[in-house]
DNA sequence: GTTATCTGACAATACGGATTGTCAATACTG
DNA sequence: CAGTATTGACAATCCGTATTGTCAGATAAC
């Protein structure tokens, strides 16, 4: 009984695995595509040609050309959070270090992968409010990776600063990375780290002022 | 010879009158219609609809969608900036003065104006090359309006780390602009002002200390 | 009042892509 | 090998909007 007659292999492969390797060759294929044209210039046609699979695997798999972004964008930023996590592990017990390891890493990412790097910058604004969940839930990850959430400022932030502060921040990573990427690297990794860090900086200690308003 | 025949007059109007005045009518209608379901979301019918005007006034003005697009962010920007720059001036000599009137100016109006304010942070992005380059103009704009570039600043930055800085700045603020917006003001703008200024200081005082490496 | 200009409503066309459907070719099973 | 599941190519349909065109009615000039 466990283990019913499984349905015919192709390719050495069951149905599900085929099922789910066509689904990962869509989401490599529109990466290419979204790096190419973007995200509104890919048409589903153009996708299953990169992904040499006609349109009938593609509806197999996802509803819609927005599923199939958010299942991309989800692929790549996870994949990369992952690694920045680990990094900033790697960096030791000082904010400020494991700080400048997660950054140093997500820059050369972003350097090593330029056309990911403009659709996942860029066009993931704006797409639809499904859309937009996904990005806010990645950025909010994306800022705990770079400055972990202190523990003892629960009580102290009713007014939302934190907020506002880890909002800042990100936007300002997020924008120095993206015009970096779309000059294509005028800057070597260390000083964009440098000057990203600094933003975070803020981020880092402000919220600490915060806890006695008159260091400021 | 000099007033020559002027073109028939419609309500007290000359053709070129009239047609500037449909032009308006249709930017503030853009806006309106916008704010309502996003630029995509917009179509050339239901702009003219709000404007109480038919499709053909609207290719008499414009070519396409976008140019519309356009016209009404540089309208509506433009004259943000316009003010910007005047309350920094009242502000005095001190840059931190200026920059906080600056800021508080601006999100003041940002709370004022729920809808453009919508459309013109978040969905400028990604439309197209012209629209990207239309907003990186404005942005340019308005960092040099936050905190003006430093004349001694000239040779000092053969790395481009001004320009890394002033991204980041920009990218902070506005970013910290778009959630506040969309989560409807959470926070009192005193708040605001606060957090945004104190990542335009990073780019203040982060470009004094590269004269002098040693200072950091 | 007559005529030329301008306007508003709406039809006609054009276009491009999403989504579904058909069918022959191919690859596996027994 | 015969039979069925699976695949790939491609046609057919559907849908919505941009853009252009038509025409009767309204408005100003003389």
């Amino acid at each position: 009984m466990a283990s019913s007659r499984r349905a015919r292999l192709y390719g050495g492969m069951d149905a599900e695995e085929r099922r789910a390797e066509r689904r990962l060759k869509l989401i490599d294929a529109a990466i290419e595509v979204y790096g190419e044209v973007g995200y509104r210039g890919a048409t589903v046609k153009a996708i299953c040609e990169a992904a040499e699979l006609t349109e009938r695997y593609f509806y197999e798999s996802f509803a819609n050309s927005e599923a199939l972004l958010i299942a991309a964008y989800n692929h790549v930023v996870g994949h990369l959070h992952e690694e920045m996590t680990a990094a900033a592990a790697a960096g030791g017990d000082d904010a400020e270090m494991r700080l400048r390891a997660a950054l140093t890493l997500y820059f050369t990412r972003l350097k090593e992968h330029p056309k990911p790097a403009r659709v996942f910058l860029l066009e993931i604004s704006g797409i639809s409010p499904a859309v937009d969940a996904v990005k806010l839930d990645a950025l909010r990850v994306f800022s705990d990776i770079l400055v972990p959430p202190a523990l003892d400022a629960k009580g102290s932030d009713k007014s939302g600063t934190a907020t506002l502060l880890s909002n800042g921040m990100v936007g300002a990573v997020i924008s120095i990375a993206l015009r970096w990427v779309s000059r294509q690297y005028p800057q070597p990794v260390e000083d964009v780290v440098a000057v990203a860090a600094s933003f975070c900086r803020v981020a880092l200690t402000e919220a600490n002022h915060r806890q006695d308003p008159r260091l400021r």
